[in-house]
RNA sequence: GCACCCGUAGCUCAGCUGGAUAGAGCGCUGCCCUCCGAAGGCAGAGGCCAGAGGUUCGAAUCCUCUCGGGUGCGCCA
């Protein structure tokens, strides 16, 4: 149950006996006003600005929009619901609800448990969220980690508010990086197989995470390519080596509780089965006149040492927002990955997507309009693409950086940060931020148990409530069982000012879910978790002043049960938002 | 040179797609522990929302420009 919804409708059902009288139009968009908890609780529970909204269209039959607000007031105080509505400012709707309604809303919102914010309306539209899509070259890092759990939250939110979510990863198995990758497996296999191969060249990967491909590899094809003049070993060391670096990845990712449903490989889209889609992709869009040949103007900026001034192959993307029209075509005949690119969001449209959201790392900001622009393309403007960037995370421990050498290979992987910290401090931090701000991790701070750390400060709050139930059964041993109780409680007793506010937040919840799945921005939940966190302690805490505040009353098993109740929704919106973000809600934290 | 992102308290950051007197944590100042969990609590100081225009009932939020920081700028992915 949504309150500010609810009354939305509620409102828009006076809008439309007005519109009915005539002194509204007809074509009155009746989604354009809010209903919003207001800044001061003094100002009531909820506040609609729908007079100011449609202030213009109200001009011919009211003076200001105040007088507009006025008659909304007034239909809104005959709702039995409504203890007052008022006009204030320059026509803010202000209501006061009866006590009866936040006592309906609690114990629906408890007979829904933990389902308790998920919209009401169900949408099945189809979303595909594409993320981590790391280089199968080598371990993630902690960037990776970043973009790994933002694109998993995002996915959780999205089938959460009812949408039907794909979770999918890009294999980059294609290009010239992978050949590299074989060829740096090569020489770990000659390693494996007895020979001195001293250092790793210039331009191949030097880590050790690849001795282990050069020992399977060894043992599967003994010293055959040992010494080989030509490369005909390639193409079985790319496979086997993408192959343990996929396997690599998926173990970290599994670290982070992340699966995907589908893995797509790039390579797959010019060898498998239904032929070469680049071409089917570049033809489709030919078909529409969208591909030339022709001639770029060389990049401003940073000049480029071989620039070559040729004719390629083309695709119009300014037509579609773009800055530059952008070639399909290398100069050596293969294709770029801009071209494999639009064959694989051709590929996500071709499947029913709606909606599609690529989550990428903030570097290749640069990527995002030929990719929209492709999109639109492709979709003639029907599917919309988001691209969510990611901000690059800084290691720290207490406060000083940590130091990371790319050029040695000794770089801090996302595999030793996440068993140095756990799970649940990586994602809850990685979510506490919005995706396009920088993320100062700290490795020290995280697993601090203070107030100043919000992954414990929020867990404690559930594994706080928990207590609290524990505590209930032990001192009232004789309690009604509270689980089929606690919907029948008179939630009329919850008086107390510190007990209104925590139900306000509670009430805030389906509103909070709503806005993040459609903005695709699951921090907000982290933010709201740590409110509602935040106002259970407030309220925990003034219990010790206010022995009559305790939760729990010995002398008093009606209010008890109340806020029980109270306590139980708290704990189940923790539980259901902290599952969102894939963070486990401990029941004790001793 | 161009494009995108960012600029909010001393620091780290929110600000619910335009709402009312701009918030939180840390740090700072001053109080508070016999008490369901003090791994805290209460109160206070601290702001030209980078700057200047514009849009309107109303702007941190939208538009334009300027300044400052980051990222990117055929045949890398």
């Amino acid at each position: 149950m949504n309150i500010f919804s609810d009354f939305h409708a509620r409102i828009a059902a006076v809008l439309r006996g007005i519109i009915g009288s005539g002194r509204l139009p007809e074509d009155l968009d009746l989604a354009r006003f809010v209903v919003e908890p207001p800044r001061e609780a003094a100002h009531g529970d909820l506040a609609a600005n729908a007079a100011m909204v449609y202030a213009k269209e109200a001009k011919q039959a009211f003076a200001n929009p105040r007088q507009l607000a006025v008659e909304i007031a007034l239909a809104l105080s005959e709702d039995g619901d409504v203890a007052e509505a008022e006009v204030a400012g320059p026509g803010f709707i202000n209501i006061r609800l009866k006590p009866e309604y936040f006592g309906r809303f609690l114990s629906e919102a408890l007979d829904e448990g933990q389902g308790y914010g998920r919209p009401e309306t169900s949408r099945e539209t189809k979303i595909n969220v594409e993320y981590v899509s790391a280089n199968p070259t080598g371990p993630m890092h902690v960037g990776h980690g970043r973009g790994a759990v933002f694109g998993d939250a995002l996915a959780n939110l999205l089938a959460f508010a009812g949408y039907d979510v794909t979770r999918e990863y890009y294999i980059n198995d294609a290009g010239a990086q992978v050949d590299v990758l074989a060829r740096s497996a090569y020489m770990r296999y000659r390693e494996a197989l007895g020979e001195a191969i001293g250092a790793i060249p210039e331009g191949l990967y030097p880590g050790d995470y690849l001795k282990g491909v050069g020992v399977s590899l060894a043992q599967a094809h003994g010293d055959r390519h040992q010494g080989a003049d030509g490369e005909e070993w390639l193409e079985d060391f790319r496979l086997a080596a993408i192959g343990a670096m996929m396997d690599m990845i998926r173990d970290d990712l599994a670290a982070l509780n992340i699966t995907h449903e589908v893995f797509f490989s790039e390579r797959s889209l010019t060898r498998g089965p239904e032929g070469d889609q680049v071409a089917a992709a570049i033809a489709f869009l030919r078909a529409r006149g969208l591909v030339y040949e022709g001639r770029l103007p060389p990049p401003k900026g940073q000049p480029v040492e071989d620039w070559e001034d040729r004719e390629q192959t083309l695709f119009k993307s300014t037509d579609f927002g773009d800055d530059v029209d952008r070639p399909l075509m290398k100069s050596d005949g293969s294709y770029t990955y801009f071209a494999s690119d639009i064959a694989y969001h051709k590929t996500k449209i071709d499947r029913g997507f709606a909606v599609l959201i690529d989550v990428w790392g903030a570097d290749h900001g640069g990527y995002v309009k030929r990719m929209a622009a492709a999109v639109k393309a492709l979709s003639d403007s029907a599917v919309s693409l988001d691209v969510k960037l990611c901000q690059l995370v800084k290691l720290m421990r207490g406060g000083e950086p940590v130091k990371m050498s790319k050029r040695s290979g000794d770089f801090v992987t996302l595999r030793e940060v996440v068993d140095e910290v756990g799970v649940d401090a990586v994602r809850f931090m990685m979510l506490f931020r919005k995706n396009d701000a920088v993320l100062e991790f700290d490795l020290a701070k995280v697993i601090e148990q203070s107030k100043d750390n919000p992954v414990f400060y929020v867990q404690y709050a559930h594994a706080r409530a928990q207590s609290v139930f524990r505590q209930a059964a032990a001192a009232l041993p004789d309690l009604d069982r509270p689980a089929s109780a606690l919907k029948k409680a008179d939630f009329s007793l919850l008086t107390d000012e510190g007990e209104g506010r925590l139900i306000r937040v509670l009430a805030q919840y389906p509103r909070v879910i709503e806005g993040a799945a459609l903005a695709h921005e699951p921090h907000r939940i982290a933010f709201y978790l740590h409110d509602l966190a935040s106002e259970l302690h407030a309220q925990w805490t003034r219990g010790k002043d206010q022995p009559q505040l305790r939760f729990i009353l010995e002398d008093n098993k009606g209010l008890t049960i109340a806020r029980l109740a109270l306590v139980a929704l708290v704990a189940h919106i923790l539980a259901s938002g902290l599952a969102l973000l894939g963070v486990s809600a401990p029941d004790e934290m001793r």
